[in-house]
DNA sequence: CACATTATATCGGACGACGAGATAAAATGG
DNA sequence: CCATTTTATCTCGTCGTCCGATATAATGTG
């Protein structure tokens, strides 16, 4: 049964279950990717306009918030957002009360934007998410209960 | 309690649960970036060594391979396999059977950073996987069925 | 008002990904 | 066995984005 938590070094099944959760991921964010810039939208500016949608209503939507909403500092927040209003798909405007801050909004493009994306995102996830979870329980449950099998059937050969 | 599998159009609480999901990874993401910087090496150098070591045993570890278990295309992978051995992460080594093709390896200074890093990966993720597979369930399962109240109450304002 | 702090903006440099095209080694057809 | 196609890797030019350093403007503090 063995459920110790082991914090020592990893087990070549360990290294393999890392692998595939980063594998799992990065076709998730791939594909997400492709079906953004299939509407012509850089993938970074998707991310934007969806962190301005889905941030909780107690924050105000100002370049410090988001580029830490998005993990980016905020001198590369404030050249996504440039870019971003280029393409209309986000608005800059200052508060009354700190005219220093900007307050973001979404343009009705960008709004637009969000719903065509939204249901793919939603059944991207839906496909890959169970797998992720997978990945993710294995790796943070336990270890070394069964180190020979493992019931995974993962998705082999994606793309190219 | 609603628990349609809707398929349309997004609702608010969809978009939050989506950009929280995004939110959450990538401060995994950008935690282990940081992690591996601190070793000199690139996150993505970092990837690879991981990709080689999680390879299942029955995959050869070409470039072709590689670079569809990384999501790249051969050319990125071939460039990104350059400067991982010019640090002395891994090794070619061409094959006997067919002399097209490159045999990856692992180096001692490769393996020395799985093991450092290894068990940040794993803390990493035991820390923050629990938040990812709970946004994942939430966006996958149904919609609805417990609209207002999270407990998320994460570490607002990560980094700078 | 001098001074520090906060919020955003600008600029130069660097890194990594990609497309297009080149090479080398198999596989295939006659 | 040679011509042709396919496969696997490599090279190069280019572009987008990120970052550090620095600048500007508004606010806070004593």
């Amino acid at each position: 049964m063995a459920k110790e938590k082991n914090t020592g070094p990893l087990q070549a099944s360990e290294y393999i279950a890392l692998a595939e959760f980063r594998y799992q991921l990065r076709r998730f964010l791939r594909h997400m990717e492709e079906e953004v810039r299939e509407f012509g939208v850089n993938p970074q500016q998707y991310q934007l306009v969806l962190a301005l949608k889905g941030l909780p209503k107690d924050q105000t939507p100002t370049i410090s918030r988001l580029a830490d909403r998005m993990q980016l500092n905020h001198n590369s927040m404030v050249e996504l957002v440039d870019r971003c209003e280029e393409r209309g798909l986000i608005r800059r405007g200052r508060t009354g009360t700190d005219r220093r801050q900007v307050n973001l909004s979404i343009t009705p493009e960008g709004e637009a934007l969000l719903r065509k994306l939204g249901s793919a995102a939603r059944q991207e996830l839906r496909d890959i998410g169970p797998v992720l979870v997978d990945s993710v329980l294995r790796l943070t449950k336990k270890v070394g209960s069964r180190p020979g099998k493992q019931k995974t059937t993962k998705a082999k050969k994606a793309g190219a």
